[in-house]
DNA sequence: ATCCTCAATAATGTCGACAATCCGGGCTGT
DNA sequence: ACAGCCCGGATTGTCGACATTATTGAGGAT
């Protein structure tokens, strides 16, 4: 009865909380995002004590939320050494880069073959898009419009477990791409791949899809491999 | 010095305990081998309390391990509703197998394209237990031998990447792989398949390997879906 | 009889405390 | 001067305690 617990004062942790949303799981996205964001240095050391003041959650949270990082590839954990953001080194790079090409190829398969009318609506609508951006030589919103070009492909494919996978996967080698739309003429020619698999995709064509994702990735892998060549020197646009 | 907290005793949880390994992980290996074995129902639930006496660790290990298994895709867990092991269905596991078919390709053409000596003579070894075991009829044999296989392809390919993701996949799709050796004929099948992958790999033909990996999961993915077919009557050999 | 309410129970989520461990810096002995 | 040792600070790992939440079952009102 009314055993409204007088002994521990629950006040929130600060003034303003959403109230829905669990603790837990906000501390695993805000510093999932973080990470991804690049707020950190590659190798640094993520105290506990310290993340829990700073995303304002228990230091249990937190920990659960380290382990979930870890699990993922995010973060690497040594046992009573603490945990630092993973440094993925080059080759892993790459080598992630070609497994998510191999789930591309399957997801834009599947995508051919089930997608939705209203996921090639939505399809149509980004690419559509996405000329625009090239029309007016808007680089960096066609980077934007990139991710969520494949991000429909995976709905429509109708494969959450591949979808989660390739999730995962790109949130690994996030802090790669930005080089990768760096080189002159990419966009036209990403542009028209873009547009390939759409239209396979339309067609509902799974082998054609699947070539032209393979095509598509076969390039960005290409790119890829140029800038990490090309490393050292600074990202630079060169004036065509 | 000789700070020997008498205090608590930190006696040995039971008896024999290996003195390296640590709690932890401990209870996640555990845990997890426990699950992929099978020895649960699906969707039982996992109450911590219990998994912390069985596996002789604290709630706070078995919560971590719990937290890992379900970035695994082996528990699900629902907030304030604790862990249930993750009951994957027919659907799913048609996916689960489409996406580990698409990887599998991936390593069997890194694979012939980097095997060492050293590789291609333990595959070869395999090979030769195969067709042992396939003279002498022994079935779960070559059912054993078959993972060993697949798991020297993928160290083989060297991208650790790629490995883990089969791995986990694996896992959590291993329950419907008993019903996939019994029907008849198919163990002869599958040898020839095999063969054909080593040999592939043998010749460094990253384009064969790939094509006979291909072949190979085809094959084993219409089993399956005639496994699932035919569920719900108990699995019996038909004799040829 | 059926539905609603509400307490008892069981399990989870979270916190604080403390031990175990690692790391860096100073001290000592040769 | 230099190597090795040892200690103190900092950080992680683990445990127990307790609040919170879902669930179950009994009892009462309609």
């Amino acid at each position: 009865m009314a055993r409204t617990k007088v002994g521990r004062e629950r006040v929130a942790r600060k003034p303003g909380r959403k109230g829905a949303s669990e603790v837990g799981v906000d501390a695993y996205r805000l510093l999932r995002q973080a990470i991804i964001a690049g707020r950190f240095v590659p190798n640094e050391r993520l105290v506990e004590a310290n993340l829990s003041k700073v995303l304002d959650a228990g230091r249990t949270a937190v920990r659960a939320a380290l382990v979930r990082l870890d699990q993922e590839g995010l973060v690497t954990r040594e046992h009573n050494r603490g945990a630092r953001v993973r440094l993925v080194s080059d080759d892993e790079a790459l080598q992630i880069e070609e497994v998510r090409a191999a789930l591309e190829r399957l997801l834009a398969r599947q995508a051919a073959a089930k997608a939705s009318s209203s996921d090639i609506r939505e399809l149509r609508q980004v690419i559509v898009e996405m000329r625009k951006c090239f029309a007016n030589g808007d680089a960096i919103g066609y980077s934007e419009l990139n991710p969520r070009f494949h991000q429909l492909i995976w709905t429509a494919a109708k494969n959450p477990t591949a979808g989660r996978l390739v999730g995962t996967l790109k949130s690994q080698s996030l802090r790669f791409q930005y080089q990768t739309m760096l080189r002159p003429g990419r966009t036209e020619r990403s542009l028209r791949e873009h547009e390939l698999i759409f239209s396979a995709i339309v067609a509902h064509d799974p082998e054609a899809a699947d070539g032209a994702m393979r095509d598509h990735l076969e390039e960005v892998l290409e790119n890829l491999r140029w800038a990490i060549g090309n490393k050292g020197r600074p990202p630079q646009w060169l004036p065509d």
